[in-house]
DNA sequence: GAATTTATTGGACGATGGTACTAATAGTTC
DNA sequence: GAACTATTAGTACCATCGTCCAATAAATTC
């Protein structure tokens, strides 16, 4: 079991071996917290948040209890670390379709669409650290920020307010929508409904 | 403490004490039942579903730990109830909108402003158990019933499918973003937006 | 290559959890 | 009031959890 996490740790690359000794230090703690987070993410997206603990996260990640605890002090610290990571990732991806796609929207739809199918344990695990972020004010930024995105790619196709807030709440409705279907989402129909909320800027 | 409970089981009139003796034991079960329910949900507001145990819902309760086992075998049996329960009121809410109220719209769009006053945990607690829903097939129809009426009250406005599949989806985004937001909602506000998405019915 | 810092380990402690078990207490039927 | 069932109460068992701690290994510095 600590054979794999090692041979995982090893196996990648390491750029440089020269005299950048502290960089290297400091790359392989950020490396190991990666590795934490993505065994909580594991974790999250199979048995949900309640099946986070200290002892899991470490047998997932095939290391020991306390080197979770090196990392992340408290259960929380890790859930927080664990929610930023997946919102930054969902949120990265949105950023590359407004800013490298020719259809936003469409992808936007695709993106949503992926709830019902193959992304549904990731879309699974976001909104249920999203339900832990309603409850902590202090992550509620963090949770925003996905809904921060959204509305800039709403932005790109109409500039009134309440069209976006009602483009973003859509959004997430239809993604909540598709979780709780058991058949899978089309694409051109999400996206469909999705213009159809745009249209009323035109008005 | 156990005194407190025996009082609230005892206080409630019982109708009639003639010879209906086994529908007399049936229903104190069912008391019982819903006192535990409540109790749960009571626990589900405050600290969220990872706070639900028999001892802590006992304790809210004020009966032994053992009492709550009776009536519930499982920790699971007792969340699906709470789940049914809670969808049971807001279901039967959104109904009375429907069959009573002149502008349903406007008594829509304050049970949802309400999730981000005097409703906030309550919303909260739904939002939890409906995760919890995502999770389990078995439980998706209870929390699709929520859908399904606020659907049934769309349909009062328009015919179109799509216009109502988005307003469904709409008033459960927003009633997200208000539990991600600090501020309160405005009712006003929010059936402003909600009634712009059924303006594509008219097209 | 010794000293120091960082990373990692294994094990322990106290607390809490789900659940089972048993005895006692109503309430009902005859 | 005896026999029986439904209900309540107390408690005990075992697993798991969060967290801590002391010791070790590996890396880094001088």
């Amino acid at each position: 079991m600590t054979g794999d996490a090692m041979a995982a740790e090893h196996d990648s690359g390491e750029a440089g071996g020269g005299h950048e000794t502290v960089d290297g230090r400091k790359l392989r703690g950020q490396r190991r917290r990666a590795q934490i987070i993505e065994a909580t993410l594991e974790i999250v997206r199979r048995d949900g948040a309640a099946g986070v603990t200290h002892r899991t996260v470490a047998k997932e990640a095939g290391i020991t209890t306390s080197l979770t605890l090196y990392y992340f002090a408290t259960l929380d610290d890790l859930l927080v670390a664990a929610l930023t990571s997946v919102t930054d990732d969902y949120t990265s991806r949105i950023r590359q379709l407004i800013d490298h796609e020719d259809d936003p929207l469409a992808g936007l739809a695709e993106l949503i669409a992926e709830s019902g199918g193959p992304g549904r344990e990731r879309a699974l695990a976001e909104r249920e650290l999203s339900t832990l972020a309603a409850r902590r004010p202090a992550l509620r930024p963090i949770a925003r920020r996905w809904r921060d995105n959204v509305a800039e790619l709403g932005r790109t196709q109409t500039d009134d307010p309440d069209t976006i807030e009602g483009f973003v709440a859509l959004s997430d409705g239809l993604c909540t929508a598709i979780l709780l279907n058991d058949r899978e989402a089309d694409p051109g129909h999400i996206e469909a409904v999705l213009s159809k909320a745009l249209l009323r800027s035109s008005e």
